[in-house]
DNA sequence: TCTATTGATTAGAGCGCTCTAATCTTGTAG
DNA sequence: CTACAAGATTAGAGCGCTCTAATCAATAGA
C-alpha cells in the first residue's frame, strides 16, 4: 500500500527530484533524454503524483466543491454528470457532498468543501442562509444553481421559471384553451417564479389565473385535481392544467382520468421538468424542459473564470427553457374532444 | 482569499503550533484554559483546519474515491446519497467520478481518484477491466457494486438479479400464470441474471421459458411485445411478462393497452428496479426492489473495515431483492379477465 | 531539600511536492 | 582559448499540518 514518491522515480531516474516535478509537469525545459529517463523509471515504478502534496506545495488546488441537495433529484443528478464530464476535461476533480434538504447539514457540507480549499464551489439549489453563502464566496469563487442571491461575488444559473410558466400558458391559449389552472408547488424550489410566471402570463392574455396549493408530488397533482373537481362545476372546470412539475402532473392526469375525463380531449395537461418520466411513450408529457445541459456548462464556465481570475463582475445567467409539446395536450373543442 | 493556518491561530492564542494541532484533533491532554483559549483565536479567525495538509501529514486520508458509470441511473444516484450520507456520519469526504460507460474514461477517472491517495474507493457498476480493478485495490481497499470479481482483495456488493427473476416468476405462476415471457435486457448490466434466474426458475415450475430479446427502455419493451404479437396467436401469447426493467416494463403495457390488450387483466407486467415511476399511482408497477440502502450501507461498511485494517477476507454480499406488488399483476383468468 | 512522576507544552523533523535562485553545461562569438 | 549567453539541472526552502521526543511545570514522595 505504501507508493512510490517523486523521490523514488528521481533516484531510479538518476536525476533530481526537481527534474521529476519539471516532467511531471510537462515543462518544456526538459531535454528529451533525460524526460524519457524519468517517464520510463515512473511508468516502471508505477508512479502516479500525490494530488494533495501537489496541492500544498503548489498553493494552487484542483478540487471543485460541488454540494447537491438532493442527487435523488434527476435534474441535479444530470447537473452532476455534466460538471463532472467537464471537470474532467478541464483537469478538475470534484468533491461531492449532499445537503439533504437541512440548512444545518448543508452548511456542515459546506465546511467540508471548504476545508479541501477549493479552487471553487458549486452550490445545487442550497437552502442555507445567503449569509452563509457570502462567508463561503469570501474563501473561493462560488456558483450558484437554482438559486439566487443578493452578492456581487457569487455568480448564478437559474432557468427562467416564470417564462417556462408562460410557454406553458402561450401554448394552451394557442389551443384555444381559456379556463386554465396551475396547480402550485408551494415551497419547492422554483415554484414561486412558476406561479408568478403562470399568473403573469394568463393576465397578459386577459384571463384569471387560477391556481390550486399543490405539492412536486404525483399525490399532490391527484389530489389538486379532486379539489378542482370538488370546486367546480363540470362545465366551468379548467380545460387546461399548467402542472408545478412533471410527477405533478401525472399524478393530475390519474385523478382526471379516473373522474372520466380523458387527457387530451378533455383537459390538456402541461408538465415540467422533461423528466425521462415525460419522454415516455406511456404519458408522452407536454413539457417544459430546461437546459440542464447548458445551465452545467454556464455553471462551470462561470466559475472557472473566476477561478482563472479572469472575471470579477458577477455574473447571473438567466436561462430560457423550452416546451416541449407531446401528447397531453390538444385543441380545445366545446363539445369535448373527438375520440382517439 | 487568504486563509489563516494553524500558525496564525497559536500565535494569536499565545501558543505553541503544535498545541493547536491537539486542541484540533480534540487531543485529552490539553488544559481547559488553553484549550479555550485556542477554540476562541480560531473562531475569532475563522480558521478551518486544511484537510490536504493534514492528510499529507498524518499519512492517513480522509478521502472515499466514489466513481460511478452513469449517475443519470436514478439506481445509483441513489446509492451515492447514501454513501454520502455515511460518510459524513463517519468523517469522509467523496471524491466523486463519472465513467460514463466507457472503460477508457473509466480508466482515468480511476487514475485521478487513486491520485488523491484515498482511504478507499468504491466502484458503481464499473466497466473496466478486472485486471485494472486489480490493480487499484493494491493501491487501496476497493468495493465494487453491482459487479462482481474473482479477486481476493476486492470486496463486491451486488443484488441477486437470479433471485430476482424468480420472485417475479414465482408470483406469476402463483397467480396462476402459465405461460410466461422475458424481455431480455441485452448487454445492460445485471441483463443475464435476471434472465438465467427467469429461466431456471420457469424451468423450476416445469414451465417453458420464453425469452425475447429486447433492451432496458421504453422503446425496447414496445418492440419486444410488438414480435410477441407477431409470433403468437392471441390465444397462445404469454399472461404474464417479466421485463428487464421499469423502464422497458412500461414500453409493454403501452404496446399491450396499443393492441387492445389490458393489463392486467389480460396481461400481468412485473418490472425490475423499483424506479419511482413504478411507485406512480397511475403506473402502479409490480416490480422488483432492490435493497439500494441495504447495498449502499454494506459497501461502505465494507470499505471502513478494510480502511481500518479490521479485515482481511473478501466479503461478496448478494442481497435478496424483494418483489412489490402493484396494480399490473392479477390472477390468470382464462376468459381473459374480469372488468376493473 | 531533592528527585521522581505525571501532565502540559513545544521544538523540530518530515509528509510529497513546487518553485525560486543558484549552479552546471553547452555552444558560440570574439 | 576565453567569455558569456542560453539552456538544462539541482539545491533547498517552504506549503500547512502531524507526531515523536524533548522540555518544562507542578506536585508528591522520601
Amino acid at each position: 500500500m505504501v507508493r512510490p514518491t517523486m523521490e523514488d522515480v528521481a533516484a531510479r531516474a538518476g536525476v533530481s527530484r526537481a527534474l521529476v516535478s519539471l516532467v511531471m509537469n510537462n515543462s518544456p525545459k526538459v531535454s528529451a533524454a533525460r524526460r524519457a529517463a524519468v517517464l520510463r523509471a515512473a511508468e516502471e515504478l508505477g508512479y502516479q503524483p500525490h494530488v494533495m502534496a501537489r496541492s500544498l506545495a503548489s498553493r494552487t488546488s484542483t478540487v471543485l466543491g460541488v454540494m447537491v441537495n438532493d442527487l435523488r433529484n434527476a435534474f441535479f443528478a444530470d447537473i452532476v454528470e455534466e460538471l463532472d464530464t467537464a471537470a474532467q476535461v478541464a483537469g478538475f476533480d470534484l468533491v461531492l457532498n449532499t445537503g439533504g434538504r437541512s440548512p444545518t447539514r448543508e452548511w456542515n457540507a459546506l465546511h467540508n468543501l471548504l476545508s479541501f480549499r477549493p479552487a471553487g464551489i458549486i452550490l445545487l439549489s442550497p437552502v442555507v442562509p445567503a449569509s452563509a453563502i457570502q462567508v463561503a464566496a469570501k474563501q473561493c469563487p462560488v456558483v450558484l444553481v437554482s438559486r439566487t442571491i443578493r452578492s456581487s461575488i457569487v455568480d448564478t444559473v437559474n432557468d427562467d421559471g416564470e417564462a417556462g410558466s408562460a410557454l406553458a400558458v402561450d401554448h394552451l391559449v394557442g389551443l384555444g384553451h381559456r379556463r386554465i389552472a396551475h396547480l402550485d408547488g408551494g415551497g419547492a424550489a422554483g415554484a414561486a417564479q412558476r406561479r408568478r410566471g403562470f399568473e403573469s402570463a394568463m393576465r397578459q392574455h386577459g384571463l384569471e389565473p387560477v391556481v390550486v396549493r399543490s405539492e412536486h408530488t404525483d399525490i399532490g397533482g391527484e389530489n389538486a385535481v379532486r379539489e378542482l373537481l370538488a370546486t367546480y362545476e363540470r362545465r366551468e372546470l379548467p380545460t387546461g392544467l399548467v402542472a408545478g412539475n412533471d410527477f405533478n402532473a401525472v399524478g393530475a392526469i390519474s385523478a382526471l382520468e379516473e373522474a372520466g375525463l380523458r387527457v387530451p380531449e378533455d383537459v390538456s395537461v402541461v408538465g415540467y421538468d422533461n423528466t425521462s418520466l415525460a419522454a415516455l411513450r406511456h404519458l408522452s408529457l407536454t413539457t417544459v424542459d430546461q437546459p440542464r445541459k447548458d445551465m452545467a456548462r454556464l455553471a462551470f464556465e462561470a466559475l472557472i473564470e473566476r477561478v482563472r481570475g479572469e472575471r470579477t463582475e458577477p455574473v447571473r445567467h438567466l436561462l430560457h427553457p423550452s416546451l416541449v409539446v407531446r401528447a397531453t395536450t390538444a385543441e380545445f373543442s366545446q363539445t369535448g374532444g373527438a375520440a382517439r
